[in-house]
DNA sequence: TAATATTGTTATGCATTATAACATAAATTA
DNA sequence: TAATTTATGTTATAATGCATAACAATATTA
């Protein structure tokens, strides 16, 4: 069992980056199957609770996917009755977004589980480190080009 | 324009990870269009060249996805002469997977591209600290369910 | 030898992501 | 005001990514 070599690799930056986010990554998932909840339609809800009222367009802009991927989101949460669809009567084009009690108890319930998962598989890592790797990441998000 | 709260989601290091894996990606994308190469087989390529020799199966595991997914990548880069398939004398279910003289050629200019791209966008970020945050993600990296 | 495991493969399905095209409605401009 | 352009949500479609089951050929183990 020769070990392979991809020290080549490991000169990207974005390799370390996409490696790390699998691990954590596989943790959500595993976290939020037994709520049935898949990431994106998590990270929807979440920002939904948190943001009251948003429409789609603005919701898609966040979440960095395009508005049609994001109908089919809505409309499981929708289904699920978890959040509603709501006319905006100053636009009639766009829905606010709000989300039900059971959105906002389900919201409760995942964030205490995902919460407490994210910082077991982290344990072993100093809080001041992972501060400063986050302070670093944020460099990196906002070097998007086209941005700056 | 109200701006979205997303202070909550921000509290993840999952998160962050995501967010700035994607600027990266993005960009890696832009990078490799010209070669026509997507982020799987570029990094396909990579191993290969580096680790002359070696099977898909092994391949399969350091890349992190499943054997089946890996056929049809191994399938473009052999169709396009980058690499052969190599029966082996000792082991005749298997593979040896070898760079052409075209795969080396093109290893070295995709090489030299990706690396510079990716200076590029990561220029205004001090080298010490991507580097002490390279050290923070080897240890996500290895925090893998299972592993420790 | 018989049972089990491994390698590569095919087929298949689901999730993610992107684009084009459209109806409705709003905003802009002529 | 009327005509044009833009924005929102939607449908349809396609490419990609990722996972599992099943299989033939071969190797390993009991």
């Amino acid at each position: 069992m020769t070990k392979i070599n991809d020290e080549t690799l490991r000169t990207f930056v974005g390799y370390h980056l996409k490696r790390s986010f699998n691990v954590i990554q596989s943790d959500l998932i595993e976290t939020l199957r037994p709520f049935d909840l898949r990431m994106l339609t998590y990270s929807a809800l979440v920002l939904i609770v948190d943001n009251p009222g948003l429409n789609q367009s603005r919701l898609s802009q966040i979440m960095d996917i395009e508005r049609p991927n994001l109908v089919v989101i809505i409309d499981e949460l929708e289904e699920r009755e978890l959040i509603t669809r709501e006319r905006v009567p100053t636009d009639r084009r766009s829905y606010a977004l709000h989300p039900t009690e059971a959105g906002r108890a389900l919201y409760r319930e995942t964030l205490d589980a995902v919460t407490q998962h994210e910082a077991e598989l982290l344990s072993g890592i100093a809080p001041e480190q992972l501060e400063q790797m986050i302070a670093t990441l944020k460099l990196i998000e906002s070097a998007k080009r086209g941005q700056a």
